[in-house]
DNA sequence: CTTGATGCAAAGTGTTTGCAACTTA
DNA sequence: TAAGTTGCAAACACTTTGCATCAAG
């Protein structure tokens, strides 16, 4: 799985003659360890401790190239900030966003994807790629607004 | 429908024992003459228009009273910037993004928000409200990527 | 008149960029 | 050794906030 996402990356770059350096290694391996969403200063955090120089502006640029690649995948939950996860060798899924404790839980479910692209083709559409977030409150933060 | 809105967001400053200002009721006014998805700049560019002394931060203020107040939704398509469009008296609705020229198109289908209510329950999360984004090529631009 | 509202400019946030020094292929 | 890459700090875009002054109820 790391080793596909490597492939995956270092055949991006070389495409398009990009340089696999030392720093964008270590980003992609944190990047890869990381479990669930993590949001860029997250990852420089990860990346700092796997190598003390690499900057804010290293990872920025780093985390353009992931999702560029397709390794990483990149969500706006809002909040302001953007975040990220593990894109390779998963399938797609939807998010539910706790709007109290902010817990994310992924869920997948084709029959709404099949009605998104029926949609699409009525409004002649092509659909590239699309972002469904519900919003609400999850389980353990019941139902009751704050 | 101008008088709804009035009435909803003065009953709204009412009740929470805040003040109808002129600016308030100028910056209301001009969010609903406003079509389509507009942006706090560009409010603020109607506003001054009405009242050369409207400022940016009063926009932004009473923006998020009018978003509260129900009178206005804000979504996030992306680009760093959030839009704004009437709520009031509308139904809900969902959009396609052109990831080319960035029209927005608007769509129902009840189809979808059933599956995503019953996805809800399914996993007890109490859904309060949705973004389902469908981004990519409209009719005009073509399915060809850039 | 009391409490909230305004305008201004400064401060924040998250992200991007210019540039000289430095690596990778 | 040519071309891309890095760290740093400054620049950015959008939004928020502190404060003295002003106006609504």
């Amino acid at each position: 799985m790391v080793q596909e996402a490597e492939k995956l990356f270092s055949e991006f770059l070389e495409q398009k003659d990009l340089k696999l350096t030392s720093q964008r290694r270590a980003i992609l391996l944190e990047s890869l360890k990381a479990r669930g969403h993590f949001s860029a200063e997250e990852l420089l955090g990860f990346s700092k401790a796997a190598d003390r120089t690499i900057s804010k502006a290293t990872v920025y640029r780093t985390l353009a190239l992931l999702k560029d690649s397709g390794v990483l995948e990149e969500h706006d939950f809002g909040g302001g900030k953007k975040l990220y996860e593990k894109a390779q060798g998963r399938k797609h899924h939807d998010h539910f966003v706790c709007i109290r404790c902010g817990k994310i839980i992924e869920f997948e479910n084709n029959r709404i994807e099949n009605l998104q692209n029926l949609e699409g083709r009525k409004q002649h559409f092509k659909i590239v790629y699309h972002s469904l977030k519900l919003f609400g409150f999850c389980s353990n933060c019941g139902s009751k607004p704050a």
